[in-house]
DNA sequence: GAAATGCCATGCGCGTGCTGGTCGTTGAAG
DNA sequence: CTTCAACGACCAGCACGCGCATGGCATTTC
């Protein structure tokens, strides 16, 4: 799956490029409207992400140009909060849904997912590790046959480490997708939603799903499957 | 299936006939009115989805033509945002639905599928769960056998909550579905209409239909079946 | 004009997320 | 092997913000 990012702001950008990798998506980056234009037309991505604010060539403008060339690539507009004539315009102008800063990267991630299943079929929403299962429709989540109420970040959490089992994941890393833009790094609240997590998940501490690396992060260590 | 697309907007009608397609639809173009109106007499569509903006002859008018013809093609018609009589036009002309300019494509999908549904012959489109039962033509509710009157956006709430069970359901995605496109996300509106559905369908509270989940919404709880 | 409906403003209570702290563990240096 | 520093586990209290609840206003409907 190949996606264009166009995005002036190039530490956004980038963070966009990250967390879209991290689930395996190609990503290319542009920062100006023109070039964004360019590329949207020249490759057959399976979808772009673009700002409305752009320096050369508004968002807008790109995407009409784009449509009129018949160019199909889903779109999703980034515009600025509060104003929903720019959702409007966005829609309008071709886009197929749209997003308002500043966002939860974990929403931007759901839509692109959403918008790129739209295409293909429908997979299943259960995962499972182990002895615990998670639905990510219902956000749901047991544990040994019995459900288990998570509170949204813990299961944020989780969802993220049963989304990339294995690997290891800093803490700056799961504060980064679970919060949005502005985030304080100096804190411990990843570690006590890991601690919260592994106690409600496994009180009797013989499973244990995370494993920690010290100086390097969190490892979810069950095998994941569908 | 096969469907009609009367619109004249190439741009969007390409759009659409990609997105129907892509649920294995069959789909017609017509550029106007009058072009419209003779195919859908021509042949028996399972849908037409109609512009009311349209060259030499208008979209309102098609549908009252082809309704004097008696053609019983379920019609859904296209309205420009904000022109609130068309809506109604729309509905007075024959039409058995209205979408507002512009939408997701997902509701456009989401509607074309439940008209099908409706005229594909369920004699009685009522939705159950626990004591709770909709009936998505008259647009009654019943409630352990009483008829309980919602007004129209408790209904729309309600049914929302109903066609997606046990799904998680974002304040935003409720009003994504619930208004046209003129909304105001920093509102409290939602709360209070779950609020009123609540105390309506379960005053004695032990029943708890819908659930809240802090920072992510509501989820509905109760097996729904036909 | 009266009643109903949708929407907004406000206050309130409670759960959640965050903070600061101590204790335990790890790993590296002597 | 011992010592020590650094990091993370764990705890508990706090406060902020979310969602609930209510009353009132504006607009629509009969």
């Amino acid at each position: 799956m190949r996606v264009l990012v166009v995005e002036d702001e190039t530490l956004l950008a980038e963070q966009i490029k990250n967390h879209l990798m991290a689930q395996q998506f190609s990503v290319d980056l542009s920062h100006d409207g023109s070039d964004g234009f360019f590329k949207i037309s020249e490759y057959p991505y399976d979808l772009a992400v673009v700002d409305i604010g752009l320096p050369k060539l508004d968002g807008l403008s790109l995407i009409r140009k784009a449509r009129q060339q018949e160019i199909k690539t889903p779109v999703i507009v980034l515009t600025a909060r509060g104003s929903w004539q720019e959702k409007v315009q966005g829609l309008d102008a071709g886009a197929d849904d749209y997003l308002t800063k500043p966002f939860h990267m974990e929403e931007l991630l759901a839509r692109c997912n959403a918008l790129i299943r739209r295409a293909a079929g429908q997979p299943d929403p259960t995962l499972s590790a182990g002895p615990i299962s998670l639905n990510s429709r219902t956000q749901q989540v047991w544990c040994h046959g019995e459900e288990v109420t998570l509170t949204a970040y813990e299961y944020k959490v989780l969802e993220y480490f049963m989304h990339n089992p294995t690997k290891v994941i800093s803490k700056t890393e799961l504060t980064e997708h679970i919060y949005d833009q502005d985030f304080d790094l100096d804190s411990n609240v990843i570690e006590v939603f890991v601690l919260r997590l592994r106690k409600k998940l496994d009180p009797d501490g013989d499973l244990k799903p995370i494993e920690t690396l010290r100086g390097r992060g969190y490892r979810f260590n069950l095998a994941v499957g569908a």
